[in-house]
DNA sequence: GCGTTAGCATTGGCACGACCATTGGCCCGC
DNA sequence: GCGGGCCAATGGTCGTGCCAATGCTAACGC
């Protein structure tokens, strides 16, 4: 019968009128908001619940804040790292399987292949063939920990040139948690990677989308089953003593 | 040469601390911190810090507070909710247009029907089948508004029944976005989504992966087609006037 | 005996005030 | 002109105190 007189807590009161002012687009990417105290006076509320909120504002990679004479709280321009950041800390509180994950990273790096095929510009070919060749060099030299690094760049760079910006948090995303596996289980030594990646460049110069997601499902199949044999059916998130180690 | 005598801020430790039991596997969900006072005198610090630490662990959806004798911090259980929630803030201030989403959303259920052939049980078909007739009822009943609902959690089972939680979770997202869409433009008052949904239950029955991908691929053209014609390139956030309404 | 209620302890929510560290601009002196 | 130190603004932290919500428990009334 009756609503309740304060809904909510003061600082998601406070959350909402400043993401409502986002939404509007009356704040955009660069402002700066008034200083905590200003603040504190504007929504009659303490500094520290304006503290709080900010802090939540933060996390959501809504708003970045700097100290000092000329700091505040400023709205962030879109970052792609809230979202791999929650969509790991998801992962690890689900039941996920390292199976999973490279399954995974294998079933969308197909379709985002044939997404990239559709829409590649010749500037994306060109990053992904400079991406190839520092993935080369590294190869040669043997610094296999960077090399690991580089070649899953590739796949974000793939992302992007499917010009989805969806498609490519995803990916983001999926690389993230790859990476966080490739530290614990160490980086492949191997050098079939490059020649995939060449057969692939070609693929994607003809704009076979076919040839191009059949060559990179074939690589990640055989890329995944070498992890998956390396350390059986890890938790990606967890610490594990290696197996034969 | 030297690091900084102070790396981070003091919340930004507690959080640290507190996430790397959670990753160690030491704090499972369901399970509670000690109360804020108590975390206050054990890490040394003033309550105000801890408060904003749980402000950020709530908001990243790691930990629940409840007030009262028995309340206090507990660890979350998975939820979907905050990488939707990231995932949308991060589309709000990024250049997406509804094409992009209805994009991303049509390649990766076509993945995820294929994934779903080889791996899905009779109950999962039985709770696709148990969700086409509540579509079927709502129809028929001219609701709507909760058919559009229904038939969007259609997906969701979808993804499930691939066994992978990740692209179970990937899905999930994408479908929040595509409600907060619909809720803007308004359900689409039709029936060929009956019809398709049968013939893609008769393909996922025969464990026909092509087929069903294909057939699922085919609605979310026409689905999808009907929407972009329907409200433009519409910011998926952004509330603005129907052209024609 | 049993349901109801009042009290109580615990815990999060919030306020006020104070001080520190950082930062960048300003001004002074060379 | 410019280099360095002063200074104001701002976020970071602390401490204390009180309020509100919550659930347990014991007293109470039927």
């Amino acid at each position: 019968m009756f609503r309740p007189a304060r809904p909510r807590r003061a600082f998601d009161e406070i959350i909402g009128q400043i993401r409502a002012l986002i939404e509007n687009g009356e704040l955009k990417p660069g402002d700066r908001l008034p200083s905590e105290r200003a603040l504190a006076e504007q929504f009659a509320v303490s500094r520290n619940t304006v503290r709080e909120a900010l802090r939540m504002l933060e996390i959501s990679g809504l708003v970045v804040l700097k100290r000092g004479a000329t700091g505040g709280a400023f709205i962030a321009h879109a970052d792609t790292a809230t979202v791999t950041a929650s969509l790991t800390d998801t992962l690890r509180l689900t039941d996920v399987s390292l199976a999973d994950v490279t399954d995974a990273m294998r079933r969308i790096t197909t379709v985002v292949t044939r997404a990239a095929c559709e829409n590649i510009t010749d500037d994306d070919i060109a990053a992904l063939e400079a991406n190839l060749s520092e993935v080369a060099r590294l190869t040669e030299a043997g610094e296999w920990e960077r090399k690991a690094h580089v070649n899953l760049e590739f796949q974000r760079l793939l992302a992007q040139a499917t010009g989805n910006p969806i498609l490519a948090i995803i990916t983001d995303s999926l690389v993230d948690v790859l990476g966080a596996v490739i530290a614990r289980v160490g980086p492949l030594q191997d050098d079939f990677t490059l020649r995939s990646r060449r057969r692939l460049l070609k693929r994607l110069r003809e704009r076979d989308a076919d040839g191009a997601a059949d060559e990179i499902e074939r690589y990640l199949r055989r890329l995944h089953g070498l992890w998956l044999r390396g350390v059986g059916t890890e938790k990606p998130g967890r610490a594990r003593a290696r197996p034969g180690a």
